[in-house]
DNA sequence: CTAATAGTTCGACGATCTTCGATAGACTTG
DNA sequence: CAAGTCTATCGAAGATCGTCGAACTATTAG
């Protein structure tokens, strides 16, 4: 389903950083997002979900993948959830994600030229 | 292509997060660039130097703008400018900023779809 | 040379972040 | 129900970050 409603998208409110200038507001709301990707290890996770298009990967491999304890690892994917980045789902006893475009390409747009 | 030098360009290293899964070494360049832009203060001061387009913004105008001291503002133009976002040149006493547009095009290419 | 101005660097403080071990919660299996 | 597995949360330690006042550097004016 699609997670992510886009009445509420936090990114929704905000133009290109190049053409209009931000508010405060506006300047957290992006900065939040930014700090998702802040990291390199949340983006070697987000780029091995990414990597597998629209197909899911089962959070019990990512702790392997990033040399990084588990409860580090759920931190992580909170982090990049919180931001709408890569959406969760729990099926039994693991937990499966994937990848949410329509936010990748909303952070592209803020960095996007003016038209 | 890109005006800059692509052989020293830190991201043209990097291929989209979306299509080749990070490495380390890559992860760690490109989450210093994020980091760069996860701050609502640099957020603001970025914008308020892009949306002046080609044109130079003056180092005295952005305390006030947003409201931080002086060598706070100083401090973030410096990790600014250090990734790579804004140039600056200094005449006479006065500091001089404009946009590097390539610089956050390379940005917004790493979060690009795989093609 | 002296005084004044613009910006950077330094030093410190508090807040936030990353990390992990321990623990708790959710779910399956026997 | 009890035991086992996978993930999330808690609590703490250490590192990094944002912030400002004070001191320093560079440049101009007189």
């Amino acid at each position: 389903m699609a997670a992510h409603n886009r009445v509420l998208d936090p990114l929704a409110c905000c133009p290109p950083v190049r053409s209009e200038r931000l508010d405060e507001a506006r300047a957290e709301l992006v900065a939040k997002s930014f700090a998702a990707l802040a990291d390199p290890i949340r983006l070697r996770l987000l780029s091995h979900v990414a990597a597998a298009g629209g197909d899911e990967v089962c959070a019990c491999d990512l702790a392997a993948i990033v040399d990084r304890s588990q409860p580090t690892v759920s931190h992580h994917m909170r982090i990049l959830h919180d931001a709408g980045l890569i959406a969760r789902e729990k099926r039994g006893l693991w937990v499966w994600y994937r990848i949410v475009p329509e936010r990748l390409d909303a952070l592209r747009a803020v960095l996007a030229a003016a038209d």
